[in-house]
DNA sequence: TTAGCATACTGGTCTGACCAAGATCAGACC
DNA sequence: GGTCTGATCTTGGTCAGACCAGTATGCTAA
């Protein structure tokens, strides 16, 4: 993982790669600065213009470059798309990913409910009250509650104030979105599950404004826990009807 | 001639990225796979050679595809990477993020000791028994001792055996054998550093022996309080001394 | 001074070509 | 018949030059 020397040595995209790399970590290529155009690159390092294109198409997946059609190639601030497209390519792969997202995305929240808990200011405890407002009142539609429950869990993580946090966080949230919609389907089958999913945000969000790490962080997590709950009973088949009418 | 209206209207780069990964993302490309050559694919779609190669190359970047030089594109696992560049060049270019990036590696740690505590095997001990004798044994060195605590850290999130949590831990590897290296240097300065070194780490060893989540959470919790405690008064006394010495 | 246009420049793409080396298969040899 | 060997096909890696369509800029004319 040490930076390769881009004196020579390398070959055609690797030497591209490398020369610009050089100078996006040592600096002196800043976010807003414009590159080169593609033409002086190529003959600069003495490769073809492919080539060069090739290197500045992997640092635009990267979300380190943009190109723009015929102004030329300027660095940007790092993106969270990039994060987002791996994530999404890996768990097409991996279908038993998903757990694992989801403990990492239990991870990130836990810790930032922590962050939250010192950091969160009053625009923040306002997003989660709305958040809050909101779950309450889309209880029994699945697309609008499942928004609602996501956007809850958003709003802790940008109460972080952790960019990080909040890199990680979203970029998964194409599959946090897939698993809060597909577990919003079960409120019908689980009237109590109203109960939970209204008292539960409510007890975080008290959790938070009291600025307790400990509690947020254990409350969370028994949130998570009680919907994990919910979907292997779900999966198992027992279901309340069936129990209750026993 | 130009099938342009094929299927939308995309063009040139996107048209392939986009063809490829409706495949990937469908699974009809799994990993192992191997692509169809970029000649044939450029005719297919109608483009030519160069495009092709750079929707490969951005595949590539993104840890998806492998291209094997004389042999072919091959699908691969998802690799990590793709994530380690990204940091790598986010924080190049935010400084600050580094603090955030160490919340992030808390979450995960934190996250992952729990799940190591359900699933951890004998396997798993072992690994963290010789990382643990080893941190005793290096504790006077900078080099060695900081690798070992490396080895520690990282011994707990595999033991997790939660593959995104490895690769999100992994990815900020390099930051983090950096900040506990600087972390070691600091063992000369306070020599009660080496009892909390490995008390500490001993006790986050028998948490998980235990297998008691809640335990390993708050030891391993207090063990990098401690260690950002310990680095703060290490500025503090940097400072004294220096403005002592003058 | 300013409006307007020509031109150089930029990215986006294509074509066709060459190279080096793995893969393959036919034919020669044992 | 079985195996070895070499020609050939194929594959990625790369290059050179060209054309297009807009953008930016500067120079000229009003």
């Amino acid at each position: 993982m040490e930076l390769k020397r881009t004196t020579e040595g390398e070959k055609g995209f690797e030497k591209v790669f490398a020369f610009l790399r050089e100078r996006l970590l040592a600096g002196s290529l800043k976010p807003g600065d414009r590159l080169i155009s593609e033409r002086e690159l190529a003959t600069l390092l003495g490769v073809s213009r492919p080539i060069v294109r090739e290197a500045l198409r992997a640092l635009t997946v990267l979300g380190i470059v943009e190109i723009r059609d015929r102004i030329g190639t300027v660095v940007t601030r790092p993106d969270v798309s990039v994060l987002n497209d791996f994530f999404t390519f890996a768990l097409a792969q991996q279908a038993d990913m998903l757990d694992d997202v989801m403990q990492a995305r239990v991870a990130i929240e836990c810790q930032a409910i922590r962050l939250a808990c010192e950091r969160a200011n009053i625009a923040d405890f306002e997003r989660l009250q709305r958040a809050l407002a909101r779950i309450g009142e889309t209880i029994d539609e699945a697309d609008a509650g499942g928004m609602a429950d996501f956007e809850f869990h958003r709003a802790i993580v940008v109460a972080s104030h952790s960019e990080t946090l909040t890199v990680l966080h979203s970029s998964m949230a194409g599959l946090l979105t897939h698993s809060h919609r597909s577990r919003r389907e079960l409120v019908q089958a689980f009237p109590s599950m109203k109960t939970y999913l209204i008292d539960d945000h409510r007890r975080i969000f008290e959790a938070v404004i009291a600025r307790d790490p400990e509690r947020a962080d254990a409350t969370l997590r028994k949130h998570f826990a009680i919907g994990d709950e919910y979907r292997r009973r779900a999966v198992v088949g027992d279901i309340d009807k069936t129990s209750a009418s026993r």
